[in-house]
DNA sequence: GTGAATGTCTATTAGTTCTATAGATATTGG
DNA sequence: CCAATATCTATAGAACTAATAGACATTCAC
C-alpha cells in the first residue's frame, strides 16, 4: 500500500488545522513549522487539498487555510485519494471509471480486473472507516502523550 | 494501492502453472511464451515466488517450476506480499513486525500507527478472499471467453 | 499607492524505485 | 560431452517521488 510523504504530510497538516483550540486559520509556514514539513513542498499539498474540496484557503496578508465545512464527512479514504489518486490496483479496476490497460486487449477480457476491483474497495472501505474529525482527536491524543501539544499564542 | 507488474506477473504465472490441464511442469521460457511476460524479468519473479514456498523448481533439461502443493491454502495476499513486501503503509504499522519510521521519534508516540495498522489488515483481509484455487478459474473463464485458451500439445 | 505577507503556479533537480536486459554459472538428462 | 534448463549478480533505462526554486498574484495595513 505504501502512504507517500505527500499523503502523510496532508494528513499531518489537516490534523494540525483540525486540532482542539487551533485559530481558525493557518498559513502554510505555521503548519510548516508545527508539523516539520517542508513548506515548499506543503504548498504543494495544500493545493492538492484545496482542489479537492477538503481545505480553503484565503490570499494576501493574514491569509492561510481552513478545514473545509464538515470534516465529520471527509474520510481518511477521501485524503488519501485526493493525494494519491484512485485506490484501484489497476486502471481498469477502477470502479468510477475504468480506463484499458495498456497492455489488455479490452476491459472486458481481463479476469485480473474483477478480482482487482474489489481488493480496491476493500481499501476503500478500510480508509473509509477513519473520519477526519477522528483523526484529529487521534492525532491529539498522541500528541498529548508524547509531551508533542501544539502551542498556540493566546 | 497499484499492483506492481512483478505482481502482476506472478499471478499470470501462478495461474498459468494452476491452469486446468496444464502440464505439472512448465519451464520458465513455456511460461513468458504463454503469458507474453519478458523472460529474464520473470526469471526473478518466479525466483522470489519460490522464495516464498508457491512454487517449487526443478534444474536440468526438461527441468521446470511447479506449484506448491496447497494451491487452495495460498491466497492473492500471499502472492502479492511475496512480491511486494507487507501490506502495512508504513513500517511502524506492520502488525506482525513494525519498525520504526525513520522520521518518527518512536514506534509508541505516532498517532497514524493505530490507524494505518487497521489499513493495512483491511488490505490483508480483502486480498485473504480469493485464493490461488479462485484465481485459476478466474483465469481460465477469462481465458475461454476471449478465446485465449492455453493449448497445450498432447 | 506602497510594501510586506501571503497564496498560486510552473519548472527543475536529486534521489529512489520499477522494469527490463545481460551475462556468467550450476545442474540435469541423454 | 552437449544441450536445455534454473540460478545468481550486475547494470541500464524509464518512471516516479521528494524536494527546491523562482516568478507571479492577491490582500491588508499604513
Amino acid at each position: 500500500m505504501k502512504l507517500s510523504k505527500k499523503a502523510e504530510y496532508a494528513l499531518r497538516a489537516l490534523t494540525c488545522l483540525g486540532a482542539p483550540g487551533a485559530p481558525p486559520v493557518l498559513s502554510i509556514q505555521e503548519i510548516a513549522d508545527r508539523e516539520k514539513i517542508p513548506k515548499k513542498f506543503l504548498e504543494q499539498v495544500l493545493l492538492a487539498l484545496k482542489k479537492a474540496g477538503l481545505v480553503q484557503s484565503s490570499r494576501g496578508k493574514a491569509g492561510g487555510y481552513t478545514l473545509q465545512a464538515a470534516p465529520a464527512r471527509a474520510t481518511l479514504g477521501d485524503i488519501i485519494q485526493a493525494i494519491e489518486g484512485p485506490f484501484a490496483p489497476l486502471p481498469c479496476a477502477d470502479s468510477a471509471a475504468p480506463v484499458k490497460c495498456p497492455d489488455c486487449p479490452s476491459l472486458e477480457h481481463c479476469w485480473l480486473r474483477g478480482v482487482m476491483t474489489e481488493v480496491g474497495q476493500a481499501v476503500a472501505a478500510g480508509c473509509g472507516r477513519f473520519t477526519l474529525v477522528d483523526l484529529c482527536r487521534r492525532a491529539a491524543a498522541g500528541r498529548r502523550r508524547s509531551g508533542q501539544a501544539l502551542m498556540y499564542e493566546i
